[in-house]
DNA sequence: CGGTCTCTTGACGGAGTTCAAAGCTAGTGG
DNA sequence: CCACTAGCTTTGAACTCCGTCAAGAGACCG
């Protein structure tokens, strides 16, 4: 269960973990199962955990004034999945989370995570990596979004993340993508037919 | 000049800075003059530093494919700016930057960056916050792209940074929300003749 | 005062949206 | 195990916002 957080912080801050720090893990972090459709977070509340996903998958998004919905950031295993906004605040989250297939995380509410943080020096640098590599990586989705047509975009999501292709809803994507159900699916004729 | 950033630090996390700190900060930051057009950090080269800047604004770009510019981030006096990516990874940087005016700016590269994060803990804090609070705002902005028309995009827009309105010429601005010039143009002429 | 850079305005075109309806597909209950 | 339903995907036709091309007006700088 904790195994794959342990590899996925290994890989992320390339050296291995002390056996010591594991066991710290096991205390601070909790176990926690959703169904399909179930709400990991809801917008308006607060948001008092950052997951970890370790079966199955999610995905946030906003609900903007006319109740439509965006997708804003999907989680599969071993994605973390947060309001960080609210995490961090302490205020009403601006998205909402849910889940898309049965899921479990493990979940680490904000002392917790302050305690990770302080007595891991790992997992402090870890997170920090991780939110740096994040921010990065939206930037340049922002950059993309403002100059290349909805083709270009699906083709490199395609490319980028083939396993969410397969496990996302093709309405879902559309949206991530900030454009229709209905253009997506005829940009993918379009990519069919093109072969 | 540093009182700047030290005013800056404070009001970001919330505390005030030991005496002792500040002359940590002078010995490790170096002040940098730019000319309008003068480029900070080109796309491809290694971004070697961060820069906060102390007078004057600057953005950073990407150049597309076709050779067009898309406006990323734009930086006034009291703001930090860099290619993050390549300043971390000591990759070639993604984004151009360059002064729209005259500009002074405070550099610091990254074994400085290191040692005050080392040293200084509560430039650590600091920067692990303006990270966050960029990475969410960035989140936010990206929803809205995906999700509302131009013209309301461009009223949050100019609410939200009236002080970027003014410096910033209206061609960049067009490009930062993913609209071209023209289309801002008639924007604005819509909003005036509405009121 | 001439040249370059920025902003404005007009006409047209195209990518993506909207509205509507019909196929699919997977999950549910009988 | 099949039938039914709800949700997802596809398709068509009309429309809309923004982009493109082009030209002119204004501003700024040497």
């Amino acid at each position: 269960m904790i195994e794959l957080l342990k590899s996925n912080i290994e890989r992320t801050i390339g050296m291995s973990i002390p056996e010591g720090n594991c066991s710290v893990f096991s205390e601070l972090l909790f176990e926690k199962h959703f169904d399909k459709k179930d709400i990991l977070t809801e917008a308006g509340t607060i948001c008092k955990y950052i997951y970890f996903i370790t079966e199955g998958s999610c995905y946030s998004y906003l609900r903007d004034d006319k109740g439509d919905v965006h997708a804003i950031q999907f989680g599969l295993e071993g994605y973390w999945i947060s309001d960080l906004y609210s995490f961090i605040s302490g205020k009403g989250a601006v998205y909402t989370i849910e889940a898309l297939e049965t899921t479990k995380v493990l979940a680490l509410n904000k002392e917790q995570f302050q305690k990770a943080c302080d007595t891991i020096p790992i997992f402090d640098k870890y997170f920090r990596i991780l939110i740096q590599n994040a921010y990065v990586a939206l930037q340049y989705r922002l950059a993309k979004t403002n100059s290349v047509e909805a083709e270009k975009l699906y083709l490199e999501f395609s490319n980028l993340h083939p396993d969410f292709i397969q496990r996302i809803p093709q309405y879902l994507i559309a949206s991530y993508l900030g454009i229709k159900p209905q253009s997506l699916s005829r940009i993918r004729k379009e990519l069919t037919t093109k072969k």
